[in-house]
DNA sequence: GATGAATGAGCATTCATTCAT
DNA sequence: AATGAATGAATGCTCATTCAT
């Protein structure tokens, strides 16, 4: 009787698959990936998984959503609540932004919602609405806050948002592309992104009023 | 009287079936396009298409060489007989490049490395080579002009080259996966990286020496 | 009724598609047979012949082990349990090779492994290994027996266990090849059998001891 | 003008077709050869192959017709002509057929007519009453000889002759099939042949009358 | 709830053969 | 006579999905 435990799991089931799934997305891509792989992983059979989930496309979409929104909003939260000078707060979400990145298994998510936006058009649509707009958004407010105290320059917010977010991107394909061909290719995350920041509030700093 | 020349065409034939190929991989990707629309789209037969590319993958190839290579050097050149000033020349290399943006077919080909780059690691390997790290070099060796004529303040050279490219990944990724899905998603591609040159120009700028 | 119990064939399907297998590539050739038709003989999909075995030539290699190899177990049984004298052994084992030459599948088995023996060497290597020269072994130790015994002169037990044997191996092609082209080509193997024995102990028969 | 000779080749054409389908097919096996690399191999193109032969079937008739009965009837004027005892003319025959094994192309043309019998039923029917029953029914000849003047014992004549032949055919399956594996598998064709017509002298060998 | 045997549509690739030049 | 570009039928294999148990 090695086994155990066999109902009561009906409520950790489907995480159990997502996570497999997760893992197989990120090691072989999402055409490479076969459903019976990712319930071989979750130690599951393909009629169990597709108990939970109805097609490969939905594996992929419940995974899109439990990954990403959960952080969407905790730094929603956390621009919300934010007091200190704009500059403080720019740097705070990035740090926050930058350690998302940290998580190898994570950042695989928008990589696959990019490369596979062809395939699963709904997908991409729904992830531009809830996590891309949705991040320039926040972004840009965070932007009109500055521009509002006096912080930085007058600049359209959006245009800008999206250059703030433009250095994130590139890490995630670098990260996802080339660095899983050779270890040497890795790059400094943090140094990129402070860097980036640096260069970014100098180069919104408001006009010295002399 | 589209069927007349059927024989001889040796010397034309892999072009035009590289235009079918890009134009397919354009609309659907990699995966999804079939080697038989291929040939169709190039009012050849498959048998034809084989006749010179052994595989899927070699026509994936092809592509990329023939189409990123040639605007590569066609930029260098550019760089290597500039007489300006480093930011003059750094906005007359990103506006070549956002012209390479304009084309909606070239434009599909970094997209498609980055997504097949798990399944094509070889080509991947390849294309970080001859396009990433040769671009990234090329942009590294402007900003180093600059650093060196006193025009920008000392700085990574090759950190700052990738963050002077980001917005253009940026683009890439946006008019490949956001805009097909609608219209109203384009973004006004110009306004986006001339708005990028000027910050980041004002955040490169040297220190005043007063 | 033949769609009867259709799920939890797992024990059966293996051989029923080995079956099918054998009668085709008896009818057309290792080549000229699809995997489809194996299939669809053994009223089965293409994919349920997958699911037992990976490959055509995993199909053709089970086919081998699973015929062959039964046979040259019960043959080395019935020697290896032998009293009598040994004429009268090599006897008995030519009419167990003889029955199982009147076996129409079975036999093709020897010629298709040979006619496909470029293309699966590695085929060829097992089965000479495993019935080829286990057989000539077993041959050549009914022969020493009888060199042993006096009842035979002395001769390379080897080399006259591949001369008892080639009259089966004129068989084996004259039934596969020429047999089914007119039935007026068929040969009495009995007749042919008991012949090559009779001029077979002759010719090694002791000398004379006068 | 690296090309000259070109014309005045149109009688030497086809024997150099032939002689590189024959190398080719001896290496590789019919199916996989292709008629691309026969033309090849005769540094001709695929449309002067299709010139003098009509299909690759076409190609190996011819083969098997210009190269197996210019022996056969060689071998056949030999016998006619002989005078000697008939165990000698047996081994003359014995002798001149060991000669033709050793030609290693030659040597593929029965086995390729073997196995491709399933495929080509009009060749083995041809190969049958051309080669085959010609051969046997020559050696029947003999056979019938020795025992008209008394040196052999009563015996089915044409029965005899393939127990004759067998040796040969094993010959051949073995050289082509075992000895292309592992240079190691070689067999002493003489000894093997020679040992073959020992047993066979003495099993025939007319009763002593005492 | 869970299983896994069964399905079959879909696609890359090969190669004998044709025929305009 | 000779060429070689073009054709397209044919087939092994994969894998998402279904459903009887």
């Amino acid at each position: 009787m090695p086994d155990r435990l066999p109902r009561r799991r009906k409520e950790t089931r489907p995480a159990e698959l997502l996570e497999a799934a997760l893992d197989l997305f990120a090691e072989k891509g999402f055409a490479a990936t076969r459903m019976e792989d990712i319930a071989a992983r979750a130690g599951a059979s393909k009629g169990t998984l597709y108990l939970y989930f109805p097609s490969k496309q939905a594996v992929f979409e419940a995974l899109v959503h439990s990954a990403l929104l959960p952080n969407m909003e905790r730094l929603e939260a956390v621009v919300a609540g934010y007091e200190g000078s704009t500059p403080e707060l720019l740097r705070t979400t990035l740090r926050i932004l930058a350690r998302l990145l940290e998580n190898r298994r994570l950042i695989v998510l928008p990589k696959l919602v990019l490369a596979e936006a062809a395939n699963f058009p709904d997908l991409a649509r729904f992830h531009k609405r809830a996590v891309v707009d949705r991040g320039l958004g926040l972004i840009a407010s965070i932007l009109e806050r500055g521009m509002a105290r006096g912080e930085f320059r007058r600049q359209n917010p959006v245009l800008v948002a999206r250059l703030f977010v433009a250095p994130f991107l590139m890490m995630v394909m670098w990260r996802t592309t080339f660095e899983p061909l050779d270890e040497s290719f890795a790059i400094d995350t943090t140094r990129h992104l402070e860097t980036h920041l640096d260069i970014l509030l100098r180069g919104l700093a408001a006009e010295e009023t002399p």
